[in-house]
DNA sequence: AAGTGGTCTAGACCACGAT
DNA sequence: TCGTGGTCTAGACCACTTG
């Protein structure tokens, strides 16, 4: 027994140029991003069980297993021993503000809390440079929020964010300063727009008048200036934001393999 | 049959406070690793087949799949079908200088091959903090590398390496100047120093007056300086680099998940 | 005790590369 | 044609969580 006729692995892909051969589980797990993608379970939830999943697939629970594999590497899925697969969030987890790669350069200095303060939030039409990001047209409105976060009283991150105008419609700086935690998770919660993965460009830059005075710095003061686009399911970008990050008491971590 | 008596889960860590239980396919992934620490198999070089390896250890042909599989996904292990399982190599790659995540902003501009540069290459004893980077006694003699990379004739890197005098005896201005292609090339096939991975903390800095004389930019110019400790199997730090880099015309880029 | 994910096995067959 | 890694299955048992 190989497969349930609609997902034999010819049915997925007989264009001439793409790849000529889409494994089983790969089939499966496109499905079950699909039911995310669809709403089927929310974050936090538990989706179901292996062995359901495989009998409602028609494969074996190895196969579910394969496909669920690759999407707890990816972060999308969360296993816990004993009790479920659970989908991802960013709201309501151990680790908040996961994209954040910013951290106290002194070791002895406990983390603290993270202060935000919301600077404005409007709508606008999109410029150029940023509808083309965003994959929207030029002018079609989008939300922009600018705030600043700070550790311990200092303020460290300026951040400014471009949505597109139509996912995120009833946005408002009330709305912003209510929410208490990542705006991930209120973007999660609010507008059913989960980030999936995200890509960054890292430059040093000098401060502007502008920055220089909302992080409490001299201007010219070198600034890290994060340039990021983050995805949902299905590689659709749903945000870009440009941060500048003071980093004289905290630094930028990476990991390399 | 589950294992050969010296691999049974209770002899992998009988210690009460570590985790009380290690499954097959780690075990053997610790042997293989130790078989690549020991150099029983060269980078570049296929490790014996999937059935092989099975065999020799007394398991079944998933197990130590599973085993690899781990060791593939952190880039230790490179698999093609069809011909084998290699030992990774930062020489003769696809991907040369898979450390460095320096990419040029303008997506039109060819990246075109890097020249190297170095200006100096010293014995020395180590001063307090590098010592302690690398997990040396204060006092022991490193090797201090400082070299330029330049992109189009255009320099872009500003590096400082320190490495332990130990294990880099021969190292002179002369090899490194011969070798063509990567450090950590040389490193691998000159030394027997494999990297295997790395963790990074960037600032962004001011460039100081030879930093800028160097590099062609003005004093003050913002860099970004990029703090990485590079480590070989069983999480040995065995190198430390303090690189600056100039990102007018290049970015650092990343991938969140 | 029951249900979940996690491990391990054994065997069949497929895709790919070299010969 | 052969040997390699890659997929898929089926079944047994283990570890963890909850009732």
């Amino acid at each position: 027994m190989n497969a349930v006729p609609p997902l034999s692995p010819e049915s997925a892909a007989p264009e001439a140029a793409g790849p000529a051969f889409s494994p089983l589980y790969r089939q499966i797990k496109a499905l079950i991003v699909r039911s995310l993608q669809a709403g089927e379970w929310r974050p936090g939830e538990a989706i179901p069980s292996e062995m359901e999943l495989a009998a409602r697939f028609r494969v074996s629970q190895g196969t579910v297993r394969k496909a669920i594999d690759e999407m707890a590497t990816e972060n999308l899925l969360l296993r816990r021993q004993g009790k479920g697969t659970f989908v991802a969030t960013h709201a309501e987890q151990k680790v908040q503000y996961r994209f954040l790669r910013l951290e106290p350069a002194d070791e002895a200095v406990a983390p603290g809390p993270v202060e935000r303060l919301f600077l404005d939030c409007r709508r606008l039409r999109a410029p150029a440079e940023v509808a083309r990001a965003l994959d929207m047209k030029a002018g079609e409105t989008v939300a922009q929020i600018r705030r600043i976060l700070s550790f311990g009283g200092t303020p460290a991150v300026l951040d400014e964010i471009w949505l597109p105008g139509t996912l995120f419609k009833g946005l408002t700086a009330e709305r912003l300063s209510e929410y208490r935690g990542p705006l991930y998770g209120l973007f999660e919660s609010e507008f059913g727009v989960h980030m999936v993965r995200a890509d960054e460009k890292l430059r040093a830059v000098p401060a502007g008048p502008d920055e220089a005075e909302l992080l409490r710095v001299p201007v010219g003061t070198p600034l890290l200036s994060v340039e990021r686009r983050s995805f949902t399911y299905g590689d659709k970008v749903v945000e870009l934001r440009r941060g500048l990050y003071h980093t004289a008491k905290h630094h930028y971590r990476n990991e390399l393999s």
